[in-house]
This record gives structure tokens, sequence and C-alpha cells, in this order.
DNA sequence: ACCCAGGGTCATA
DNA sequence: TATGACCATGGG
């Protein structure tokens, strides 16, 4: 089988399993942005209390992050755990974001460009400047993490070893460029990964039949 | 009391 | 290039 047909089939099988996921939660594509910084290496629940600690005081925009000093903003950010050094990353990322001209500049900005300014950001790795490239640019770029990595593993698609960037080559030319397939197949991994399915036969939530 | 969560940076070899 | 230390809260 294909790489394509493996990767649909495990896409349809998700799909069907938990439906649209409608990622990202957020009310604007600042909000991802910030959320994607908030939510490294913390779960979500976690991040969301940040977030709403920054809505509550009327913080969660660009000014009122720049204007914030460190210890101020990292206060409001505690939920989200490592809040002094998100804090620095937050203020480093909007301060470059507003620098860049915002949107109306970084939209004008091929997908391969915008993702290496992205990178360049202190505090910004492969993993958040995807999920922003995805979520709050809207660009066709697939997001890969540890859950997905353990998944292509179990399925025996790959060893387990590939580098981030072998892995995203390895989904983003299996699959045609489709935003709306690589948001929602992100996020149907993640819902996955929080049933705790990690095997692959007798179970409900089990993806397929067989290993590919 | 431990383990992990929607990672990334930096120093070291 | 490849490990290891470090960052820190909250829920199970």
């Amino acid at each position: 089988m294909s790489h394509r047909s493996a990767l649909l089939k495990i896409y349809h099988r998700l799909f069907e399993c938990y439906g649209p996921q409608n990622w990202w939660p957020a009310d604007s594509p600042f909000e991802v942005m910030v959320g994607a910084i908030l939510t490294q290496n913390t779960s979500w629940s976690n991040a969301e209390k940040a977030l709403n600690n920054l809505k509550k005081s009327d913080a969660l925009n660009i000014h009122s992050i720049l204007k914030l000093t460190e210890k101020e903003l990292a206060k409001l950010i505690k939920p989200s755990g490592y809040f002094n050094i998100k804090s620095k990353r937050l203020k480093n990322y909007v301060t470059w974001f507003e620098k860049e001209g915002r949107f109306n500049c970084l939209n004008k900005l091929d997908d391969n460009i915008l993702r290496e300014r992205l990178l360049n950001v202190n505090g910004i790795g492969p993993e958040t400047a995807d999920d922003i490239l995805l979520y709050a640019f809207e660009r066709p770029v697939f997001v890969i993490d540890a859950y997905t990595r353990r998944l292509l593993k179990s399925m025996k698609m790959i060893d387990g070893a590939e580098s981030y960037e072998k892995l995203r080559f390895f989904f983003e030319s299996s699959l045609s460029a489709d935003i709306g397939l690589f948001k929602e197949y992100h996020a149907l991994i993640v819902r996955h990964a929080k049933e705790k399915c990690t095997h692959l036969k007798n179970c409900r939530h089990c993806i397929v039949e067989t290993p590919m």
C-alpha cells in the first residue's frame, strides 16, 4: 500500500472515530500564536488557564504584552508552567511580529520563507512554528509532534528516530497540500492520543485492524 | 509520591 | 550531530 493510501486510511478512521475537532480553539489568529507558545510541553488545560488570565486582564493583545514587564506577564501566565521562560518568549515573539508588520506584511511571504523567519525567533522551534503556520497563517504545513511519531511507529510505517523535517516531508509529500485536511489530521492525532489508545487491535479506538 | 503534558534552548563532547 | 540539564504548573 502506498504511503498516501495508508495515511488517508488512518485519517478516515480517526475522523470516523472522533469526528471533526475544529482546531485551533481560539477567537483569533493572534490568540493561536500566544497559545502555541503557552502550550509548549504543557497540557492544554494549563495553557488555557493562562490564556484566560490574559483575557481577564485585557492583555491578550500586542500592546499589552509589549507594555507589561517580564515579571507582570509571568505572573499572568503562571498556570502554564515555565512562566519565566514563556514570558520572555512571548515578549520576544510579539516584538518580532510587530517589527515585521504583523499579518499584513508577513502574509505576503512564501511558506518556506515565513517558516525560516519563525524559526529564527528565539523560543520558536519546529512544532510551534508549524502550529503557527498552519493554524494562524493558514499555510499548508503538517505539524509533527510526539504523538504523530508514536502513531507512525506503532503502525510500523517509520523507524521512529527520523528527524522532525523528515517526518514533515513524509506527510507533505504523501498528501496533497490541503490546509483543512492538515488542520484536522493533526487535531485528530492529538485527540486519539488523549484516548490513551496505544495498541492497534481489539479496541474501539483502534485505527486499523492490522499494522501497515 | 510519582508521571506526564499539544517543546525549546543551551552547554558539552 | 547528539545527548543531558533545565525550565515549573496542575491533574491523574
